[in-house]
DNA sequence: TTGTGTTTTATTGCCTCC
DNA sequence: GGAGGCAATAAAACACAA
């Protein structure tokens, strides 16, 4: 016993001498298993004789008597001097046998309350992995498909240059306004050509992330203007892809072209094509 | 019944606060 | 320096499978 204090020293004295009988007895466990047993028993009958009262073996406390404590550490986890001595009257055990209870029971919470911390810990990381994982494969579908679209603007750069030396000088022009009557009876033709690249372009096969995170892209939108038609892209790369081979086929627009595009201070959010949202 | 793992009660040593 | 808290640990009580 490590201290005696002015409330508790009796109780704390009683405490005190059976474990380390008990200790002793166990270190002196040289015989067979029925002689320890009786001398055992003799040595209980002599401490009972010496302290004049029963054996104070370890014996749990009733369970009325640990639904008061629990409800008492509901109230308080801590135990001042005067709530200990009540307690204890009222439980009828040692005040020191309440401190203790309540020192091991706020050791008990404390585990539990780690444990908790920690799988709340867990469960934000593993979010956050996930969330990661998915923003990487976004962009690796968004830096393939770039790789290939620069490719192709090369390509069809090159080939315009090529007819232009060959044809008149109009030919662009002419070429472009009989395109338009070719596609479309639309009046607002190019205006459908450009929403499809648009979207073409934004179509990732990777669509979960932004639902995660959905903020991340509009929140950001000042900078990254050409992400905000992430939200629906899904659908349009169902509903479009057809289409878009043709716009692929017939994008007759420059590096410069493209970049103007993608660099208008407010990107379309094709709501007018998802009312719902 | 017994071996083994878990829970509960209690002790010990160290630390902080007043 | 005493009182009380905490971490580490011991040991008894309990639960349970084999």
């Amino acid at each position: 016993m490590k201290r005696l204090s002015s409330s508790g020293s009796l109780d704390a004295l009683i405490s005190i001498c059976p474990p380390k009988e008990e200790k002793n007895s166990k270190k002196k466990q040289i015989y067979s298993r029925e002689f320890q047993a009786m001398l055992d028993g003799l040595e209980e009958e002599d401490s009972l004789e010496e302290a004049g009262q029963a054996t104070e073996k370890k014996r749990r406390l009733s369970i009325g008597q640990v639904k008061a404590l629990e409800k008492n550490f509901e109230l308080e986890n801590k135990l001042e001097p005067e709530r200990k001595v009540k307690l204890a009257e009222e439980l009828g055990l040692q005040p020191r046998q309440v401190a203790i209870w309540f020192q091991n029971r706020r050791s008990r919470w404390k585990t539990k309350q780690l444990e908790k911390d920690y799988a709340i810990l867990k469960a934000n990381y593993d979010a956050l992995q996930l969330d990661y994982n998915n923003l990487e494969q976004e962009k690796e579908a968004l830096t393939a498909k770039l790789i290939e679209l620069k490719d192709k603007l090369k390509e069809e750069n090159s080939e315009s240059s090529h007819s232009i030396k060959e044809d008149s000088p109009n030919f662009s022009q002419q070429n472009k306004e009989h395109d338009f009557r070719d596609n479309d009876d639309d009046s607002n033709g190019i205006n459908k050509e450009e929403s499809n690249a648009n979207a073409q372009l934004l179509i990732s096969p990777a669509s979960s992330s932004f639902q995660f995170n959905g903020s991340s892209s509009s929140s950001d939108s000042s900078n990254h203007h050409w992400f905000q038609p992430f939200d629906s892209r899904t659908i349009l790369g169902n509903m479009y892809h057809p289409q878009l081979v043709k716009v692929e086929e017939q994008c007759m627009f420059t590096a410069e072209e493209s970049c103007n595009f993608f660099s208008v201070d407010q990107a379309p959010t094709l709501q007018w094509y998802f009312p719902g949202q």
